[in-house]
DNA sequence: TCTGTGGGTGTAATATAATTACATAACGTC
DNA sequence: GACGTTATGTAATTATATTACACCCACAGA
């Protein structure tokens, strides 16, 4: 249902090209986080998941893992939530590193840009794998709430 | 004890010019994160606070806060873990909003930048209000291990 | 001096977030 | 059919952080 079936068909192409399974459980979280269209909370997945019984949390967190690190979903650090991968699927996701969040604490939605540049005042020497950029402050909608 | 005095007698002129008080839990525990020299989970200073017996969550939550309002420490935000701000006494850390973490996954240390600009790429419009910046990875001294 | 008032702390309980460990199922390979 | 690999189900536990309420104390005004 939803808006989101064409962002899961993306999905689900993108996954079919590069040997990784989306099986139900992960389609199902990934359905719930592009539907959400903001950060999720894993233990709110978890209620969604099933309604009525409840998932336990490691069904989630698997999911959860094999979404962020395949690209198709990115974890907010500083909320402790989740949010869908929003960019383009045409570009690979595995080259993912670089991502920026721009997240509105009025009205909860994220903007995400994939950058492809290092830091530029790194310390010398210094060899980034992995890094994490939030912003947070008010979208252009909400500067007046 | 340790080479931190030189620093926490930076701390304590820098809340006396401003009013802060820095209590002697707060300037205990930015002695344990200055002496750590890398980032401490919340739990470990919350032993070693009280050896035996062991403060409670609060005592040292609040300490914490205190110390990340008034940038005397940081959070780190992929880690949950906290980290003794290593910057400059002489400039104002009250204008702390931008913070880059450049922490080393080898040998657990963290350098540190502040730097003065906003995203380049931001959405239109965006008013950043607070960020989190985190680069993962290997220091220098760090490349071979 | 009395009396608030506000900031800081102590303590217990609770809430929230994530992992471990072990059993089971499904699927392809030999 | 036996086996290895991957994914899932389930219970228990660990890790991280907050709430609520009592107490203390320094300080300001009456
Ligand atoms: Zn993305
Ligand atoms: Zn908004
Ligand atoms: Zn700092
Ligand atoms: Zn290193």
């Amino acid at each position: 249902m939803s808006n989101a079936t064409h962002t899961l068909d993306a999905a689900e192409r993108y996954c079919a090209e590069r040997g990784l399974s989306l099986t139900p459980v992960r389609r199902r979280v990934l359905e719930l986080l592009v539907d959400a269209g903001g950060p999720v909370k894993a233990y709110d997945l978890m209620a969604a998941l099933k309604p009525g019984g409840s998932a336990q949390p490691p069904t989630v967190y698997r999911a959860l893992n094999f979404l962020t690190r395949s690209g198709l979903a990115h974890k907010v650090e500083a909320l402790n939530a989740y949010t869908a991968c929003l960019c383009d699927y045409s570009h690979d996701k595995s080259g993912h590193d670089t991502v920026q969040l721009f997240i509105c604490e009025c009205c909860d939605t994220i903007n995400e840009r994939h950058i492809h540049k290092s830091p530029t005042d790194a310390p010398e020497g210094f060899r980034v794998s992995r890094s994490v950029i939030e912003y947070y402050g008010r979208c252009a909608r909400c500067v007046a709430c």
